[in-house]
DNA sequence: TTTTTATGAAAGCAATACTATTATATTTGT
DNA sequence: ACAAATATAATAGTATTGCTTTCATAAAAA
């Protein structure tokens, strides 16, 4: 997994961005310390200046690469979602029964990601954090019918399509595949985030995780 | 219900607020009129100053009921929260089967609200649409710990706990009683948004809604 | 009728979220 | 090696945000 990710990109719709930051070292730099910092500091209180600074570069070349913080979070989004699709294809590829696969599928999309697999300049865990934390504000908002248009949320959309194809796989009259499969998805990160803020209103523990909670929920329902 | 609900008061921790805006005519004019103006512009467009021109009162004036927008917004999720658990309490209390009794309830915190019941200067129709679109952001802050240790998010929890003890009623050795109730509540206002603006990755229509593919899911989970 | 309390008007302030201009490196093509 | 193109930096500027402060006035309560 390492290696064929040192090979191939990830690929984030290129609207997103005013210039590619996979193209320069400045740009490299954008998204390896925005994730740092907006993990830090929060979304809310991150801004272009700060960034700039914690990396000595200047605002203003900042914003040649993306036009607001929010086009950043939609990068980092899009860029966490092809990185999740590349491993949901990968380790399910060879997996032929179609319920393990499914099994195999909601463990990659709820599971806890804490390594950073450290085949480029983004750090994976970090990143999830944001995910976990502050990715709904990426569509939260009065663009988002304008930026779905725009295609700027492709990449999720598909891996929804791709759990939904699993589900009907095994129960083919199913008639809540879509919903399931972003309930499973959405649903495991804000597990996680109560996890770690609401413990109160959680049941999990060592043994029983988020991915054990869907796991059954799916099993449950559809066989 | 509506009877009842002009004698009771919608209580609301009370340290969300410098001065209770229920006791004031401006009070109530900035709870009405957030809503309407939250809902048309986006929370994050939303000033205290654009507030106070569209009712004719000083931005200054408005700060004296809460001390930031933010504060606002938890207000205004605490009181929605407040008057969902009165639905709950109230259309739920005289059913003595538990499964028609939980049933009942995730149809109560799974629906659409579409009606203001039109019992107070607060549209609750509207109020639905900004908890859909904005209440996350109450959360979804660094401020999270020390607010929840603050109780602001008190309602919010008992409701879970409602939802939990439902759903021990029927399955008392049930594993993941409160992941569940937070995944159909939670879950519910996501699959409200996503019908909204994903339609693709839905699977929703007139007969199928997500009241339905959460009833069904907690059958098949629970039973 | 005093005095307390609520609201309004105006000004001020540091920070945000940018944009624009100009200068200086750095890279690239010939 | 040199000119041209491109990328980055430095500086300044702007409207808006998210408040706070001060002082004046109006309304309500003691």
């Amino acid at each position: 997994m390492k290696n064929l990710l040192s090979v191939l990109k990830i690929s984030v719709p290129d609207k997103i961005f005013l210039k590619d930051p996979e193209t320069s070292v400045l740009g490299k730099k954008i998204i390896e310390h925005s994730i740092f910092l907006i993990d830090e500091i929060g979304f809310e209180n991150f801004t272009f200046k700060k960034l700039g600074s914690k990396i000595g570069s200047n605002e203003s070349s900042l914003y040649r690469y993306f036009e607001s913080k929010h086009k950043l979070l939609l990068y980092l989004s899009s860029w966490y979602w092809a990185w999740l699709e590349y491993q949901l294809v990968i380790e399910t590829y060879s997996i032929a029964n179609a319920k393990d696969k499914l099994e195999k599928a909601i463990h990659i999309v709820t599971r806890n990601v804490e390594l950073d697999s450290n085949f480029s300049h983004i750090n994976e865990s970090v990143l999830y954090k944001i995910i976990v934390n502050e990715s709904s504000k990426s569509f939260l908002t009065k663009k988002v019918d304008k930026e779905n248009k725009a295609g700027y949320f492709e990449v999720y959309k598909r891996i929804i399509v791709r759990l939904e194809q699993m589900i009907l796989e095994i129960k083919p009259d199913y008639k809540y595949a879509l919903s399931l499969a972003s309930t499973i998805l959405e649903g495991g990160l804000r597990q996680h985030f109560l996890t770690e803020h609401f413990p109160s209103i959680t049941n999990y523990n060592k043994n029983n995780t988020p991915t054990h909670f869907f796991t059954q929920l799916v099993k449950n329902t559809i066989q």
